[in-house]
This record gives structure tokens, C-alpha cells and sequence, in this order.
DNA sequence: TAATTATGAAACCATTTAGTATCACGTCAA
DNA sequence: TTGACGTGATACTAAATGGTTTCATAATTA
């Protein structure tokens, strides 16, 4: 699968996001991070491992345990994918502010 | 379902992506896009509901028409979401970059 | 070395998703 | 006012998704 699609994939499920937002806190083992879910650790590895295909995260192994950390490289790429539009809402956004403004004159 | 939901799984579909892009160029009819696409209306349809539910388009009755446009102000939420992120990465971005130059002496 | 711990992996299940085909409905033009 | 046109909506299907349970494997540690 292609890797912008990969990462909107990993991006789609509320719980892959909220695993993003502890793991910006600090590394986490697959148990750590487990800990913090009402599922079963088998369930969490997968989301993790999608997490990893969307290059959202990175793992590094240390003895028996994984060690998952954010990827800010593969995180800023997804930031980046909406910059395609920049000059689209800066221009509408403004245009509407000012609409809003004579509305209230 | 809640908004971030509704935004994120509105964005997980290459051809929904693809949609927000031509809508960038201009407003169109569900007829005007499907003609991008080897599918089905019916199919597009579906896909522009979900953009809909996304907040990331806006719909304009127009006699039997129905117009669709990018909606700047849910883009932009979606946008935002990544800022949760910005000290993270601005933080690890630059250790990686004079990481990279150290080795580079 | 044996037990424990952390993880990997496979099989299975229910639900959602992305597509199809089909038909109904409102609007516009001749 | 009768078609034709643009759309809405439903029923159906195959595949993907998000979860479970269960078992295997590799690394520690007593």
C-alpha cells in the first residue's frame, strides 16, 4: 500500500490516535502502553504495528521487550499532506472573516 | 460518532482525498466529480456524505443540483490536530539534525 | 536449567467499508 | 404535462477492520 495511505490508515482509529498521544510523553513497551486500554495486549500489538506501517512510530528492540517511541518524521509528513491546501483556507478563512465583519456593520 | 472521528475516517480513503483536491480547484456537482473517478455516482455519493459527516465539504441546494465545496474551516480543524504535536517534533527534528551534522565532522 | 516474562503469530468472529445495481423522487424544459 | 435529468435511498456483496483466544518463542532470573 502507498505510505500516504498507510499513515492515513494508522491515523483513522481513536485509539491509534490516543497511543500517539502517550507515546509523545514518553517511549512505552507494548505492556506499558497496554496498560492504558480496555483490550487485550494481542489487540493493542496490532495497532501498534499498523501505527508502525503508517511509519508513525518507530520500535526499537531491547532484550525480550519493544520499545516504541513516535516518529516525528513520519508525523510531520502526515502535518505536511494538508499544506497542500494552505492557500485555499487562508484565502476562504479570510473571506469569510470579512464577510462576518460587514455583516455585523 | 464523534467530530475528530468523523474528520479522521473522512480522510482514511484515497478517493475521498483525491475529491478534497479537485474541490480545492473549484465547486462541483456529484455528476462534475464522479466524472474524475472509474466508479459508479452512486459511489461518489457515498463518498461526499462521508465527507459531509466529516465537515470537510459543504453541500449548496441549487434547483436539482446539488453543489458541493471544500469546507476551509473543517480542513482546517483536521490541521490542527497534528499541533498537538508541533513542540514534539520541532524538539526531535532538531536533535535528529545536529545528531546528523555531528557525525558528519 | 526451569520457571517467568515479553512478545509474536495464527485462527476465528462481528462489524464496517467500499463498491454494485436498482428504483423512487423532485425539478426543469419542451 | 410529460419526459429527461440529477439526485436520494435501499438492498446486496466482498473485503478490510478491530477485537478475541490460544499457543509458540526468545530472553531473564532464581
Amino acid at each position: 500500500m502507498e505510505q500516504e495511505q498507510l499513515g492515513f490508515r494508522a491515523l483513522a482509529d481513536v485509539t491509534r490516535r490516543d497511543i500517539l498521544r502517550l507515546l509523545a510523553e514518553k517511549d512505552m513497551t507494548i505492556a506499558e502502553v497496554a496498560e492504558n486500554f480496555d483490550m487485550t495486549r494481542a489487540a493493542v500489538k496490532k495497532h501498534l504495528t499498523i501505527l508502525q506501517e503508517g511509519d508513525l512510530i518507530s520500535v526499537h528492540v531491547s532484550g525480550r521487550s519493544r520499545v516504541n517511541a513516535l516518529n516525528p518524521i513520519g508525523l510531520k509528513q502526515m502535518f505536511d499532506w494538508f499544506s497542500y491546501f494552505d492557500a485555499f483556507w487562508e484565502d476562504r478563512l479570510s473571506t469569510l472573516k470579512s464577510e462576518i465583519e460587514k455583516d455585523l456593520q
